[in-house]
DNA sequence: TGCAATTAGGACCTTGATGGTCCGGATTGC
DNA sequence: GCAATCCGGACCATCAAGGTCCTAATTGCA
């Protein structure tokens, strides 16, 4: 279905939720998982991912909590699906990752899907997280949803 | 990983090798599984898929065989996709399917990803199957790839 | 100095979808 | 009538994702 996994979906929200923290603030994962209505351990799963990866930052004891190293907009989105799902490759069969197939010879399309992962991490460059909070504006109902692909 | 079924990999594979197919000519699911080094039966399954959504034609009986409906020019990779994947859907509260998610409340992204799945399908409306089978040329490292979307 | 709060880092199990195979039926040409 | 094919499912195994839990390590406070 081209989805990305749950828990790159949580990291956006937590990601969000984090953002709410005062000046220098930090928030802990019960508290995000209060805020966000996902469980504790699974918030704390994220936030331990996203810290590994460096777009959070964790401060341990008493007092202690996590907090954002950077704005939500200077946070690009393709950063956190590869953060949460590994590196954007739609198939098995590219970044010269060859020997592994065995149909290596009679395929036709070898290395040829790489145009296509281009085209999606270039898509999802210029997409941050701030651009997913966004302005908690309308959108309640968009009309017919997006009649981009009438999906038969 | 963001990545894609392993039987839409398949789909492009046999697809353009059904191109191969002499004018009129129809080639059985054995052959192609022969051409393409599949297993027949995966082969087979790949086509039914195919046929019920009027990517290619199935004839019965002797002689039978399948055929493309359509120039691989003509058939944009999204539809080889949903066909073989389901709908573009990055996560699972997009396209208004709400009621389900329990922290909707609570989701400052509810209704955001939208865009997302638009940039998405907006990049990959512009690439065809004939595109991914290409000149068997050079291209290991094309260009800008695809310019389709000029991500912001 | 001891205790409570909190992150860090794994191990572990369950579940669901995917991948793959197989079978019976329908159709067509010889 | 027979053989070759597609058609439509059912069926099972595998594997990764999701989710939970446990044990350190660190920090502030009484």
């Amino acid at each position: 279905m081209l989805r990305l996994s749950k828990l790159t979906d949580y990291a956006v929200v937590v990601l969000t939720r984090l953002d709410d923290a005062a000046e220098g603030g930090v928030l802990t994962a019960p508290v995000l998982a209060g805020a966000t209505g996902l469980a504790e351990p699974t918030v704390a799963k994220v936030l331990k991912i996203l810290a590994h990866a460096g777009l959070v930052e964790g401060r341990r004891g008493a007092l202690g909590g996590y907090r954002l190293t950077r704005p939500l907009a200077a946070i690009p989105l393709i950063e956190v699906i590869t953060t949460m799902d590994g590196p954007i490759a739609l198939t098995a069969c590219v970044d010269n990752s060859f020997g592994v197939c065995e149909s290596e010879s009679a395929c036709p399309v070898r290395g040829r899907w790489d145009p296509v992962n281009e085209a999606i991490r270039r898509a999802l460059t210029g997409i941050s997280i701030a651009d997913l909070a966004g302005p908690p504006a309308v959108v309640p109902h968009p009309e017919p949803a997006f009649p981009i692909f009438a999906a038969e």
